[in-house]
DNA sequence: ACGATATTATAAAATATTTTGATAACAAAC
DNA sequence: GTTTGTTATCAAAATATTTTATAATATCGT
């Protein structure tokens, strides 16, 4: 059987118009009449209804099951095709969200150049949700990835290599800034400048919010850390942040004694239907030897 | 592309042999040699090394990957065949645990029969790790499938319906006969007549073995319950089920008293490319109501 | 070392499949 | 009632795949 015929009827699925989906693929109107029947016939089965009348198309069950099915085999051919592409080329494409690679990527750079690894590794930047829908897509090979839970997801395989408590970070003029520690709920009557973009960072300080039952005050916030921590430095507000983010003399950090703290905790994802290179074993090798404990 | 050049690539991974595969798929050799020029050209990447020399043929990374794909692709398409041939059919194949089936199935037929689904049922026999197996290979549609945790597997649904605890049973005769409740701890010099065949009925004895640090003395084990419950009323040893195992009057069954048992619970499974019809939606319901709680 | 055997590649011919172009059939819309 | 939008049919053309015949290589046994 022709995949063509499996990617006309996808579309057929989503235009349900036969010439249209013949004008998208760029061929005559026959040709889709043709290969609808053609998939009629190996699979014995009625898949659309073509409905003149009403002038739409209606899909039968078996219709919609085999486009499902359908889907999955494009998605995995499209996959073959971008793997085998980087592996041609001897690249690694790597996702990374920013704060994992301002951390984590200069720490392991020089061994990657010591092994001529380096200029094999293309990175991708990407939120932790966009990168692991990207990553299933096949766009990438791998990707770290940033959670508060070790993560666990059908066809990915998630290999934890390290973890970091949050911290309270306030300016050396805050009331708190001689303690060593604090409990989050002393912090109910704070003013908080928060990091944006992190899906986790806010996902894990929801969950001390809420534990806490307070609505935090939020006066600020940013996608660069740095600012950030200028802003404490400066007193507008106190933030809440792991350690992988540099801090000035300014600034103080704060342990929280509360217990079970979400933790960050970093992993290096890949698909299971992914066969890793020797280069992409000797990756994860060095990511473990530099960075675990 | 044609998923037969998929095929004929999948065969010589196995065979690494061109005249062998040929030979399989009662085709010339040419037509192997060309189907994977095809497939480098498509993926423009060598995918096998000819490997004259040594008499065998090596597999680059590349191929390695394609491999991979290739048997996602076809088992997907595998599938698509039988699942669309199930609907066209209107039949349900449900696969089935004997214990299973003989305590459940006749609590719902009356009713499967009364929304004339009954007859559109096509029941397979086996224990519950060759179903899953089945399952996910796309033999059935839906299993029902016991388990002492709630079933969490990468493309399956399971939707549990009833949750059931084990019991000891005694023969009226036996010493702890007039007791209620036991401790499984108290069994310690006991004999037992097993269970065999279910892998559920064995991990779960297995696991209070194990936590009650002793080795069972097993005197006989049956793939059948009503033989366990006669030798257990002839006091030849005791034994472990749960009460969806119908026991007569000169069998006593005892509770345990010991704290987070296994339970058997019993969850419906079906592929999460799986579309239900409304047939097996209604048989969703109907077992739903007719079971749970 | 030489012929027999086993293996994969190549090229032209034979087949098979897919796409096209022309047009029919049908019903809705103007 | 003609025009428009839609899918189907069919023969011809265009492509793609398989076969037949044979070449090219290298092993194996003697």
């Amino acid at each position: 059987m022709n995949t063509k015929d499996l990617a006309y009827f996808q579309q057929l699925i989503i235009s349900k118009n036969f010439s249209k989906v013949a004008e998208i693929f760029d061929v005559r109107q026959p040709t889709i009449t043709t290969a609808i029947q053609r998939l009629e016939s190996e699979f014995n089965a009625r898949l659309v209804i073509r409905d003149r009348v009403h002038h739409s198309l209606t899909i039968t069950p078996s219709g919609e099951q085999l486009a499902e099915h359908a889907t999955r085999i494009l998605r995995e051919l499209d996959i073959a095709h971008q793997e085998i592409q980087n592996l041609v080329q001897n690249q690694i494409t790597l996702g990374l969200p920013p704060i994992i690679e301002n951390y984590y990527f200069p720490k392991i750079a020089a061994q990657l150049k010591a092994k001529r690894l380096l200029r094999n590794i293309v990175t991708m930047e990407g939120g932790s949700v966009e990168l692991r829908k990207a990553l299933l897509a096949g766009k990438m090979d791998m990707a770290l990835l940033g959670s508060i839970e070790p993560l666990s997801y059908a066809n990915l395989i998630a290999d934890e290599f390290d973890r970091h408590p949050f911290y309270i970070y306030v300016s050396k003029d805050h009331p708190l800034a001689d303690r060593k520690r604090v409990f989050f709920s002393e912090l109910r009557h704070d003013e908080f400048v928060l990091f944006e973009s992190s899906f986790v960072h806010n996902q894990a300080f929801n969950k001390l919010t809420r534990r806490n039952h307070f609505r935090p005050d939020v006066v600020f916030r940013s996608n660069d850390t740095h600012i950030i921590m200028k802003l404490v430095a400066q007193n507008v507000g106190i933030t809440y942040l792991t350690d992988i983010t540099d801090h000035q003399d300014e600034v103080v950090r704060l342990e929280l004694m509360d217990e079970e703290q979400p933790e960050f905790i970093t992993s290096i994802v890949y698909r299971t239907s992914h066969i890793l290179t020797p280069a992409q074993l000797q990756l994860l090798t060095i990511m473990h030897a530099t960075l675990k404990g």
